[in-house]
DNA sequence: CTGAAAGCGCTTACAG
DNA sequence: CTGAAAGCGCTTACAG
C-alpha cells in the first residue's frame, strides 16, 4: 500500500544548503527562527525559498537527539471517551502548531509514573497526566519530561476543578426534592478526584439533611459493570430507604439507570440518578441525567497553558480551580406535588418529555 | 513538579558497556536480541545484568534516527469515543510491548494524507488509519511510513466490516415491524464506510419492500448537531411518512432520540430509531437503541496484525470482511399488536420497562 | 566472537 | 554575518 517507484527520499538540512548555498548551521537557524542578527536576509530568503520548494521539514527524531527534547506533547488518559476528547480538544487549542499532541491510553489503570517512564526515551516536550494515583509525583523518575497533573487534587500544581458548590447544589437539589437518604457508586479507580467526590458527597448531604449510606461499593469505570454492582446493590440500597443513587461519573450512572431499568424501577419516581462528568450522551439517556457538568475542554487548554509556561518558560498563568456547575435533568427530578396533573400512570411519560436538553 | 535533585541523568549505552566491560556495539546487540552467535555467553551475561542494574532502555530517538524508524505505531482516529477506546485496545493486544501505541485525533475531519505527512518526521514503525478519504492513498506522500488502512471499503488492503447481512436484517426487522417509509440520517463525514452504509441499507429497503425517502441529511457527529438537523426534518419525515429513521453512527442516532423527545414523540411507537456502532451507552439510552453493531477491538487486532506482517515480514494474516451484527433493543421493537395489555397512555412506560440489555 | 568507526540528521557553541 | 566541527545515542557493516 506505501511501496511507491520514487524512493523514500527524505529532504534534508544538506540539500536545502546546497540549493541555497549557504551551510546547514544556516538552514538550521532559519528554520527554527533563530536567525535573528545572525543571518542576512538575502540568505534568509534564499533558504526559506528553498525551504518551500523542496518541501523540508524538519526531522524531529534528529531534532530531539540534537536539542535533548522533541516537539512531541504526551496525554495520558485513563481511557477514550467524549470527555477525554474535549480536554484533548481543549489542550490542541493552546498548543496550536507548535508541538504534536498524541494521546496514550492507560487503558482503565490510573496512570502511573512507569507510564510516563515508558516514554522518557521518546524525549517528549512534556506530558500531561490525567487524574493519576495520589503518590504519582514522588515516583516520578530524575530525567522525567516536563508533567502537568490534570484533576489531580491533591497533587500540588495539578489543575483542579472547583467542585464544592456542584456537589452542594446536587445535594441540594436532592434534598428539595424530598430524598432523606442517598447511595453512591464509587469507581474502582483510586484517583484522588474520586476521593473528593465522595468526601464532597458526605459533607453536603450532612449540610442538606441527607443521610448517606456509608458502604460504598466500587465498579470498573464500564456501563456493563456498573450495571452489574447496581443490580446487587439495588435491593439493600432500597431496603436501607435510598431513594437516590449518586455516582462518581456519567459512565457509572449508566450503569445504574440500567440496573434500575432492569428492576423494574422508574427513575425518578422510584429511584433518582445522578453522576459527575456531563458526557454528551447524559442529555439523552433515558432519562436525562442530572450531573455534575465539569468542563473538559477548560481542563485541557488550562493544563496546555500550565506545560507551555514550564516548557517555554513564559510566565506561569493563573492557577484558580475551574469553575463547575450542576445540571439538573430529569433523573431527579420529581413532578412537583402541586403540580397535581397526571395519575401515576402517567408519570413515567412526564418524567421523559419535559426533560430539558 | 519535575526539577529533582539528581541530575537528569541518562543512563547511556556507553555506561552499560563500561560497567560489562564491553563494547557499546556488543550491548546494543544484545540489548536488541541480535546477539544469536555473535556474542558469547558469558559476555551477553554480563550486559545483561548492567543492563539491569543501571535501568537501561534504549533511547528510542537515537534508536529511531540510526535505524530509519522507530517502535512508534501512531493510530489515526477521526474522534475519541468508546468506540475507538475499543479499536485502541484491540491494537494494543496485538501490538504488546514491542511497539509503543499512540493515537492521534484529527478531530472530526477525515484522517487526510497530510495527517499521515505531518508524522513522518517522528519516524513511528506504522501508522494505523481509521476511515480516511477515499482518495487518501494516492495522496501518500513518498517516503510514508507502513500503514494499515481500517474501515475504509473503497480502499484496497483495507480491514473492512461485513455490513451486509447486518443491514438486511435492519430492513428486514424494520418491515416485520410494519414500518413501510424509512428516513436516513447521515454524517457530514465523507468516508467510504458511509457511503456504504448508506447503498447497502438502500438496496437493503427495495429488497424488504420499504421506501428510503431520498432527500438525506447530513449532521456532524455529535449528539447536538445531530439533535439540530433531526429537529429541522423530523416534520418533513413524519408528512411524507416516515416511521423509522435509520441514523449513520450511534452518536447521531442519539440526537435523533433527542429530537424525538423534544418533539414530544413517543419511540418507538411514534418513531422507530436504530443506528451502527453499538456504543456501550446505547443500551441506555432511551429507549436503548436498536444498531447494526460493529466489533471494534476486532477490527483493531486485524489492522495491528496486518501492520505487524507489513513490518516484520511475518505471513499476512487473512483479509475476510469482519462480522457484523443487528442488536435489537427497545427503540425499534413494537409491542404487538396480539399483545393487546396496556391502554396508550402507558405504552411509553413499557416501552422503557421492557427493554432488553 | 569483538570492537573501532561511520553514519543517521540535526543543534549549538566556537572560531573566524 | 557565516560555516566547520563536535556531539546527541544509537545501529550496522566492516575488519580483525
Amino acid at each position: 500500500m506505501t511501496d511507491s517507484p520514487t524512493p523514500p527520499q527524505r529532504v534534508t538540512a544538506e540539500m536545502v544548503a546546497a540549493r541555497a548555498g549557504t551551510s546547514i548551521s544556516t538552514v538550521s537557524l532559519v528554520v527554527n527562527g533563530k536567525d535573528r542578527g545572525r543571518v542576512s536576509t538575502a540568505i534568509r530568503e534564499r533558504v526559506r525559498a528553498a525551504v518551500e520548494e523542496l518541501g523540508y521539514a524538519v526531522d524531529q527524531t534528529a531534532s530531539a537527539l540534537a536539542r535533548g527534547r522533541g516537539d512531541l506533547v504526551i496525554f495520558l488518559a485513563p481511557d477514550l471517551n467524549p470527555f477525554f476528547a474535549e480536554v484533548a480538544r481543549g489542550i490542541g487549542e493552546v498548543l496550536g502548531g507548535r508541538y504534536k499532541l498524541l494521546v496514550s491510553v492507560t487503558r482503565g489503570a490510573q496512570p502511573s509514573a512507569d507510564d510516563v517512564a515508558s516514554f522518557v526515551s521518546f524525549r517528549p516536550a512534556g506530558m500531561l497526566v490525567e487524574a493519576p494515583s495520589a503518590d504519582f509525583s514522588e515516583q516520578l523518575a530524575a530525567g522525567s519530561p516536563p508533567i502537568v497533573l490534570l484533576d489531580a487534587p491533591d497533587s500540588p500544581g495539578s489543575v483542579v476543578y472547583d467542585l464544592e458548590p456542584s456537589v452542594a447544589a446536587l445535594a441540594g437539589h436532592l434534598a428539595e426534592n424530598g430524598h432523606r437518604t442517598l447511595a453512591y457508586l464509587d469507581t474502582t479507580r483510586r484517583m484522588a478526584t474520586f476521593e473528593l467526590r465522595r468526601r464532597l458527597l458526605e459533607e453536603a448531604a450532612a449540610v442538606a439533611g441527607l443521610t448517606l449510606l456509608v458502604d460504598t461499593p466500587r465498579a470498573d469505570a464500564t456501563v456493563d459493570k456498573a450495571m452489574e454492582i447496581a443490580r446487587d446493590h439495588l435491593p439493600r440500597w432500597r431496603a436501607e430507604g435510598a431513594t437516590a443513587v449518586v455516582a462518581a461519573t456519567d459512565t457509572l450512572a449508566y450503569g445504574v439507570l440500567a440496573a434500575a431499568l432492569a428492576a423494574g424501577l422508574n427513575v425518578p419516581a422510584d429511584l433518582a440518578v445522578a453522576g459527575f462528568d456531563d458526557l454528551p450522551s447524559s442529555a439523552v439517556v433515558g432519562p436525562p441525567l442530572t450531573t455534575v457538568s465539569l468542563p473538559a475542554a477548560g481542563l485541557g487548554r488550562a493544563a496546555a497553558r500550565h506545560l507551555l509556561a514550564i516548557v517555554e518558560g513564559t510566565p506561569a498563568p493563573e492557577a484558580a480551580p475551574l469553575p463547575t456547575e450542576l445540571v439538573v435533568r430529569a433523573s431527579t427530578t420529581f413532578r412537583r406535588q402541586d403540580d397535581h396533573v397526571d395519575g401515576p400512570g402517567a408519570s413515567a411519560v412526564d418524567g421523559m418529555s419535559t426533560t430539558a436538553l
